[in-house]
RNA sequence: GUGGAUGUAGCUCAGCUGGUUAGAGCGCUGGAUUGUGGUUCCAGAGGUCGCCGGUUCGAGUCCGGUCUUCCACCCCA
């Protein structure tokens, strides 16, 4: 009988032993990074109830939430009129009451409402787990993805805000990833169509702004119109969407421009305030510029926004995030207000990966290998690997006594730098040979030195 | 969800207006070298041409469907 071709579905992905090594080392590097700020991690479920999920994302969101069937009889009770009707969403919400995830930030918040008797706040948490999302995959668009989100919730200060950039610094710079951050707020942009009287367009104008640097101003303002945007709004858009200079220079004019909005200037001092305070650290290897175009789509931020994208190639941002006051509202408690950011685990590998920058000792298995004589030799080994390894140097012994051949294949595949050498006359003399991969060099040394011989090299 | 491309060996790709037994490079296996990888030389093994159906004497090639990957929109990590 045939069997299917085995596959993963669309947007998935496997991973193998090479890309588990740099993948773990971008989640190490992140985590470590973390932990130093003093967050520390959760989990939950990949699966959270349907009403959890729903209304979080707008309705595209909402489109994009995988569903799961209910378990039994999911069709009981189910009028059969509405599975022919072109009304899948209703149906579905019938037969379905749990959806994966779709961020991490959402069931933080259902997390923190759940468990506050238990919580000390500020909370500063981190988690790291996939979530999943129903688009249509591309180059670094998954079904499946992780995210690396820090946040921490019950604070208003603003230093968390400086916080979470310094993390950003931080890991990419141990990651070797040049980028810049852009920064903006909510609040701005409230002021902003609040100052031409269109304040009710909110989302459409920001959406619009959005996406200035990709299709330009024409573009832009025509996107504005047909959202029917007055024209005497749009031509006093003009201006500030435009606006040049250093991040002062642009604050300065934005607050003559935002003079008659009390949001607008509530959030022009936010973003000074975060501004000054990075003045004070030194060696911040990132650029920290606001970008009035930054808008963001996700409807529950309130405050400042954060996006981060790659200098050295073409891809969506790799990390993100905001300030949420209200976050918990929804799950029924009030002023808890939160900002946190997601580093997108997936694309920084594969920013990582065209880059070329991923450090080649993550490719190494062991840094020893024992080539196997035989039997006997092979016995006589065991106790120098023990007392490797009980050093911390990982060491292996090649299984089979085969052609030396094969074996300095393995070792060479596998990235393992030094092949130790145990034949009948080594064993004679109590000595071992050695040979350094890379160099190419070998030499023979008393079997008792191995351990310093390593040590040394390897260090 | 809308529109457009793509799929041939493990990988990257050739394959003419449909016509014998579908090719190359790299990789893989073996040998030259029975105690030495990365270079070289020789030999060999890998393919239901994504899948299903149709047109045809004949389909990798044309047509329809489907799945995958990719691109644009949308949105986003």
């Amino acid at each position: 009988m045939a069997s299917a071709k085995p596959s993963i579905p669309k947007g998935t992905r496997d991973f193998s032993p090479i890309e588990m090594a740099k993948r773990n080392h971008i989640f190490d590097t992140i985590k470590s990074v973390f932990k130093t700020y003093g967050y520390q991690p959760i989990e939950t479920p990949a699966m959270e109830t349907l009403s959890t999920l729903l209304g979080k994302y707008g309705d595209e969101g909402d489109r994009l939430l995988f569903k799961i069937l209910n378990s039994g009889d999911f069709t009981k009770g189910i009028d059969p009129s509405s599975i022919s009707s072109d009304n899948a969403n209703a149906l579905s919400t019938q037969i379905c009451e749990k959806g994966l995830r779709y961020d991490l930030t959402v069931p933080f918040a259902r997390f923190v409402v759940q468990y506050r008797n238990g919580i000390t706040f500020p909370f500063k948490r981190y988690q790291i787990q996939p979530v999943w999302r129903a688009d249509r995959p591309q180059k670094g668009r998954y079904r499946e993805f992780y995210q690396c989100d820090v946040d921490v919730i019950g604070s208003n200060s603003l230093l968390n805000e400086v916080e979470l950039i310094l993390i950003i610094d931080e890991v990419f710079r141990k990651l070797g990833v040049n980028n810049t951050i852009k920064l903006n707020n909510r609040k701005i942009l409230s002021g902003m169509v609040q100052v031409v009287g269109e304040a009710e367009r909110l989302i459409d104008i920001t959406v619009a702004i959005d996406k200035i640097d990709k299709i330009g101003i024409e573009a832009v303002n025509r996107e504005f119109a047909e959202k029917g945007v007055s024209q005497k709004a749009i031509g006093q858009l003009q201006p500030i969407i435009l606006l040049q200079g250093t991040n002062n220079e642009k604050l300065d004019l934005l607050t003559t421009a935002l003079a008659t909005s009390e949001v607008g200037l509530a959030g022009i001092e936010e973003m000074r305030s975060i501004f000054k305070n990075l003045e004070s650290i030194e060696g911040l290897t990132t650029t920290v510029e606001l970008d009035l175009s930054l808008a963001r789509g996700l409807n529950y931020y309130t405050g400042s926004i954060f996006e981060v994208k790659a200098n050295d190639m073409a891809m969506g941002s790799i990390c993100g995030g905001g300030r949420y006051d209200d976050l918990t509202g929804i799950f029924g408690l009030k002023d808890m207000s939160g900002v946190g950011v997601s580093f997108g685990a997936d694309r920084i590998y594969d920013v990582m990966e065209h880059l070329n920058i991923f450090p080649e000792s993550l490719l190494a298995s062991s840094q020893v290998m024992f080539a196997n004589f035989g039997e006997k030799e092979a016995v006589y080994c065991l106790p120098i690997l023990h007392k490797l390894r009980s050093l911390g140097v990982s060491a292996e012994l090649y299984p089979d006594s085969v052609k030396m051949k094969k074996q300095f294949n393995y070792a060479h595949k596998k990235n393992i730098q030094f092949v130790a050498i145990v034949g009948e006359s080594e064993m004679q003399k109590g000595e071992i040979s050695i040979k350094n991969m890379s160099t190419g060099e070998q030499e023979t040394i008393n079997k008792q030195d191995i351990q310093n011989f390593l040590q040394r090299e390897l260090s």
